[in-house]
DNA sequence: TAGTGGTCTAGACCACGGC
DNA sequence: CCGTGGTCTAGACCACTAG
């Protein structure tokens, strides 16, 4: 039996989900839950707000809290390194430079990271594997003009997707999966240009300026896992 | 300028991405910032308390706070109802079912959701339009024992989705995306039968019984977006 | 065992926003 | 206006765990 706050968020969360606070109704106030429970209003404020954040209540000052109406659930995504991923199911982890070389931007790129001008960048493709099999295909612009370093990072002993992580940390971005055919990257995934793959496009920025421009295609039977 | 504990909580992170508080440091502990930030120590409990839980920090009593050394970013991924999903486009939706039947369910669902022996359940296929365009094409198996209404739910007025959503509250459940192609659903979705297409399997648990098990295939270029 | 974070309390003031 | 949630405070006790 828990106690304390995560008590009231239980029992709070039990009459939401039994319908006992059916949907879109109003629920006792913080200080008449603080008198059933026999707490302060601060633990109750801590249980709720919880709640609250996960979607199941929504609360206004002076018109109280309500159960959501049709809640929407949130699915944590959890973002691992790709040498992680691997390592976590066992697997050998290991990777390979493709090509590398300085050269200014190509405009799909810059335009997805809203770039003016031509500034120098460096390209990279990398194959990333797994028990010395292909998991991922990696295109990758990295501006140079936000991480410098990573025109001399050693990325035959550290991979590019982890020293950007460990040298060039970021302050927010975009996912964006997609299914396409593996096109020019099925050679590198064993696999035949029509074959269907998750492809991954990601925008990195850092606090002042665009970081890199990913395009990972994984290779076949890769699922993204999630829980809700 | 923000005042109160999201100060605190955005100044440490400022101090975590600027390195000034190095991957893996430990950081003063709460009564120290406490002292510096002018404030009680519930306050930088509060703020720190957030970043622990964004993956910033990782606190353990006696040994105090540190910074996380390689910190993995989580993407919030939400799972709006398609209806909504389509709605927040500017599209007008709606749905057409395609097959509804009640049968025994088959083996790879029934494994999928854990269901022994050879219970009832309805199998209903629902097409989902976005201006009258295909959007996305559903193969659901509903399991009536943990929703028995759902037999008769009136699905030519209602998605079978939004149905689900409004009358059998889930308490957990699995997401997993992976990239197939469109094979028997092709047609629904005017493309060929060996289009890429992005697929959702998914998995609901209601509190005592597993209620729902879905694949729904995404018509060509759908993307799925996240802001980490 | 001693230092750290986790939590609770009782009270207070404030911001918001229905009315 | 005034009830509601949001937050802060000062102090206290507890749970965990490194040394």
């Amino acid at each position: 039996m828990a106690t304390g706050w995560q008590e009231i968020h239980d029992e709070a969360l039990r009459r939401i989900q039994s319908r006992d606070w059916p949907p879109g109704a109003l629920i006792p106030n913080e200080a008449a839950l603080a008198r059933e429970f026999g707490c302060a209003r601060a633990t109750v404020n801590r249980a709720l707000q919880g709640l609250a954040k996960a979607g199941w209540l929504e609360r206004r000052r002076r018109a109280g809290t309500r159960v959501t109406l049709s809640p929407q659930r949130r699915g944590q995504l959890a973002i691992p390194l790709i040498r992680h991923e691997i390592e976590s199911k066992g697997q050998i982890f290991s990777h390979a430079i493709i090509t590398r070389q300085t050269a200014e931007m190509p405009s799909p790129q810059r335009a997805a990271l809203g770039l003016q001008g031509a500034p120098y960048a460096q390209h990279v493709q990398t194959l990333y594997l797994a028990d010395a099999r292909p998991f991922a295909f990696e295109d990758r612009w990295v501006n140079l003009a936000a991480a410098p370093d990573f025109a001399t990072a050693p990325l035959d002993r550290i991979s590019p997707n982890e020293w950007l992580v460990q040298n060039a940390p970021f302050a927010h971005g975009t996912l964006d999966y997609s299914a396409a055919p593996a096109n020019t990257a099925g050679p590198h995934l064993n696999c035949q240009p029509d074959t269907p793959l998750m492809i991954l496009e990601r925008r990195t920025f850092g606090p002042d300026a665009p970081v890199t421009h990913v395009r990972l295609s994984y290779a076949p039977n890769f699922h993204l896992h999630l829980k809700i």
